[in-house]
DNA sequence: GTACATGCAAAACTTTTGCAGTATG
DNA sequence: CATACTGCAAAAGTTTTGCATGTAC
């Protein structure tokens, strides 16, 4: 049941072959804990080469294992997606120790909709980042 | 009272120089309307140096004069800041022909309450993007 | 007159692409 | 064994920097 799992089973299961290289850059990820930039997984996969540490990286954030978060100063990160939440959550980034959580919250959805009716728009999906400090930079 | 006059008179407020670049810049971004990117006041202005068109609009960034809005990929376009609401707002971003709007919301903060007492975070700020189709895309 | 700002060209990055060779399913 | 994937190197694209010159205040 690990997410490990089911990210090789994703892929596999997608049509998509099972090569050494995106092992690798797999675990490199993992390694690389809660979260990571294109630059950090390709020095930390020095044997592969940096055009198949993008396009993993690219195949991956289509297949939606890894999810986009973008920092205070704009800046985008990346995370392996939790997967229990994999289709819709939010994040909570430390700016102190850059520890990213995600979170989904169900109140908002309902604030999003009264948005909806001021702007006239149609909502389909939306992006919420919170910015702040975690418990253990706090104290 | 116009938007034009407040950015100009922020930079000299701020101990910047008014130079015949830097309105050209400016004038580019007002008639570029909604968002635009960098590239495109870029092309927008070719008597400006390229350099130049960097160094300003990060300049406008710091000053909040323009604001990032994320789109639905994760590339980031700019926009000049409404005025009334620089402080603090979000965005609703029609997927299908661009247009960004501005609004802010009230009732998000207490749910940002919840989120941070489930979180143990500490927030300071957020960002929020809506992505939908405008009214007038819709009909 | 003196900082501050500009323009240019070069440098530093980041990401993509073409292509011949390799290895997965 | 077909073809999806890789590595390399080159290209493309974006943002920054150094420095001599220009100019707003």
């Amino acid at each position: 049941m690990t997410t490990a799992d089911t990210i090789e089973r994703t892929l596999s299961r997608r049509g998509y072959r099972l090569t050494s290289p995106r092992r690798t850059v797999l675990d490199t990820m993992r390694g690389l804990g809660n979260h990571f930039t294109a630059e950090e997984v390709q020095h930390a996969s020095p044997e592969v080469g940096r055009a198949t540490v993008f396009r993993t990286m690219k195949l991956m954030r289509e297949l939606g294992v890894i999810c986009q978060v973008v920092l205070d100063d704009g800046t985008a990160v990346y995370q392996l997606a939790d997967e229990d939440r994999a289709d819709h959550h939010h994040h909570v980034i430390c700016t102190e120790c850059g520890r990213v959580t995600e979170f989904a919250s169900d109140g908002l959805e309902g604030e999003l909709e009264r948005v909806a009716d001021e702007t006239g728009f149609e909502i389909d999906t939306h992006r919420l980042e919170l910015y702040g400090r975690c418990a253990s930079c706090n104290s």
